[in-house]
DNA sequence: CGTGTTTGACCAGCGC
DNA sequence: GCGCTGGTCAAACACG
């Protein structure tokens, strides 16, 4: 099996283009909706200007700015009403009826009118008119004695004003945002159409893709290898990549000469996703671990293989600050996910290289390294390793994201391992504090606390442990009372289980965003359609569900997103579980599907030991040497 | 022969 | 500085 150089990606050589880093690029594939986001954008922050403007007039009269900014929850106007409404709707663009309630009144009395032109200029002078009846009285009573009532006013004007300052830097934000996912979604579209002539090119030409050049000769077109990179770099989700794989600074240095293999790496890294299935890519790949002297198996490329997972390492990107950031609190956050099974590994549809094995101390097991394959400069790594208190238990910890298109099988549980460590890491960025990084995982999560996903947040790095593994028996979890028990389809195979079970997190958290639209809906309808663009066509996906799959990682991605920015995420995540629990059994299309008891549980708590619970001490005394006894017992 | 695994050695961080 | 530990490297080995 080649590893590295060609595997079988190439069977899906653009459909998997996207990985959950990229998702929010899929957002704007739509022209439409990549537009119409633009506009809302635009709108808002013409409206919030115009608003502030306003306020500034002393003849405006705020009240009527307070509703329309308050007005989140509404709906995107039709075109007649974008004016105000399509600011406080930018969120909300998927509720189409709500809006209608949600318009305040002087929307509604202008939308009386079938004029919309008029709405927007009007609204300042409706505001008058709407408020006349009040304000007026106001102004006309300049001379009455309620001078209090300016006052009043005066200052809820402060406010609102400094309100409108906040959704104006807000807008800002999301506007930047929109250029980030504009330019990956340029950048992917370049790349597919390269790829599609590479496709077609292939056969005639090897063309040199080397290294980061990729000089797209025969092509004609792009420098494919940089685009990616820019989408990476552009996307949150790359910074965890690029993060990751630019960890592994010391090791490698060791290993080769560090200067020159940094930066050949950063830009190899990056080709690592051309390897969707593009020959050519590939290719390069080969060529340049040749040059490199390394095995392929080492991935080593100087670049990311080097780049060990080790927290300690410093990442050697040149990537921007915010990267760099992004990239060293992603690096640290590991996704551990406990499940039942008797094989050596769970399957998770990635290819994995073992690389090291070696007891940890605290469990007699062995705990074996193993690096992802499918990609020469995959950074993700994962460690197993059986529980101690458990052996039945295997525990895989995962690390970094991958940088390359994933099959379908494999889509699922990368899936849920990103979309974990980015919530873990949302709560992280946002409070820079470790502790409270299960703080908010815990009120994300588990409002009531407990038992399905595992927040640590000693040890050197945050990691959440997902915890599919509830058993009925007792003992095999010494864990926390289960909070919510989602009820998987239990699968015929343990080994299936696990991942099957794996599966439907993020379908969790992705329902999280559905049912709380009112501000994720823009993330949502993106993804949706995404879902059905995804660069790709990915006949593979067909096993499992196929909308399913496509939105899958976009769906994790908006999650994501939704819980760094709603606080009342817990609820919509507890609805979101509400729903799947009521229907997980149908959506997903795991075989063997039985209604046995078996639940997955998400549990909430910090180990003292760093990630996985802490296992007892039976032996504390093992060695750093590697016993190639068990870990793969059975 | 190519690929993946094993495993002793090495390195870095941490606590004492 | 020392020892412990986690993590990785890379030569040797095994396998098909």
């Amino acid at each position: 099996m080649a590893k590295g150089s060609g595997l079988s990606i190439d069977s899906d050589p653009i459909g998997f283009f996207l990985n959950q880093p990229i998702v929010l690029n899929s957002f704007p594939e739509d022209d439409n909706n990549h537009h119409y986001h633009n506009r809302n954008i635009k709108w808002k922050l013409g409206a919030m200007d115009a608003t502030l403007n306003r306020s500034a007039s002393p003849t405006i009269q705020f009240p009527l700015n307070l509703n329309c900014s308050h007005r989140q929850d509404s709906p995107p106007p039709s075109d007649a009403k974008r004016t105000v409404m399509d600011e406080m709707d930018f969120f909300a663009e998927k509720h189409g009826q709500d809006n209608e309630a949600a318009y305040t009144d002087v929307d509604r009395k202008d939308s009386d009118g079938p004029t919309a032109l008029e709405f927007k200029v009007n609204t300042g002078l409706n505001l008058l008119t709407t408020n006349t009846s009040s304000d007026q009285s106001m102004v006309d009573d300049g001379i009455s004695p309620n001078v209090e009532d300016k006052r009043a006013r005066s200052s809820e004007l402060a406010v609102l004003q400094a309100e409108l300052e906040r959704m104006n830097s807000e807008n800002q934000h999301l506007k930047e945002t929109l250029n980030q996912v504009t330019t990956t979604y340029n950048a992917l579209q370049m790349h597919f159409v390269t790829l599609m002539q590479a496709q077609k090119a292939k056969s005639t030409e090897e063309n040199g893709m080397v290294d980061g050049k990729v000089e797209v000769k025969n092509n004609g077109t792009l420098v494919v290898p940089r685009q990616f990179m820019d989408l990476r770099l552009a996307t949150n989700g790359d910074a965890d990549e690029n993060s990751m794989s630019s960890s592994e600074g010391k090791s490698r240095d060791r290993s080769g000469s560090p200067g020159n293999k940094g930066e050949v790496m950063g830009s190899k890294q990056q080709f690592g996703l051309g390897k969707d299935g593009n020959s050519d890519e590939v290719l390069a790949f080969d060529q340049d671990k040749k040059e490199n002297g390394s095995k392929i198996g080492r991935e080593d490329s100087p670049d990311q293989a080097s780049q060990g997972w080790s927290p300690n390492k410093v990442p050697r990107f040149n990537s921007p600050k915010e990267v760099d950031q992004t990239e060293a609190t992603m690096r640290k956050a590991r996704v551990s996910v406990r499940a039942r099974s008797e094989a050596p590994m769970i399957t998770d549809g990635c290819q994995w290289r073992k690389y090291g094995q070696k007891m940890a101390k605290g469990n007699p097991c062995p705990r074996a390294y193993y690096r992802c394959t499918m990609a020469n400069g995959c950074p993700v790594r994962k460690q197993v390793q059986r529980c101690a208190e458990d052996r039945t238990i295997l525990i895989t910890t995962y690390e970094g994201n991958h940088n390359h298109p994933l099959p379908p099988n494999a889509m699922a549980m990368a899936s849920t391992t990103s979309s974990a460590a980015r919530m873990l890491l949302s709560g992280s960025m946002s409070s820079a504090d470790g502790l409270m990084n299960s703080n908010f995982l815990t009120r994300t999560l588990l409002p009531c606390s407990s038992s399905m996903a595992t927040i640590s947040a000693s040890a050197p790095f945050p990691t959440v442990t997902l915890d599919l593994t509830q058993s009925p028996n007792p003992f095999q979890l010494p864990r926390p009372p289960t909070q919510f028990q989602i009820p998987f389809p239990n699968p015929s195979q343990t080994q299936n289980l696990a991942t099957a079970q794996a599966t439907l997190l993020p379908q969790i958290f992705g329902q999280a965003l559905y049912n709380n639209q009112s501000k994720f809906s823009g993330l949502q309808m993106s993804q949706d359609m995404d879902s059905s663009h995804q660069l790709g066509h990915q006949p593979q996906a067909l096993e499992m569900n196929q909308g399913q799959h496509n939105s899958l990682s976009d769906t994790v991605s908006a999650a994501t997103a939704a819980i760094t920015a709603d606080p009342n995420f817990t609820a919509a995540l507890a609805a979101a579980i509400t729903s799947i629990i009521g229907g997980a059994a149908q959506t997903n299309n795991i075989s063997n599907n039985n209604n046995s008891n078996n639940n997955a549980n998400i549990t909430t708590t910090t180990s003292s030991n760093g990630n996985l619970t802490s296992t007892s001490n039976s032996n504390s005394n093992a060695n750093n040497k590697i016993s190639n006894s068990s870990l793969q017992g059975n």
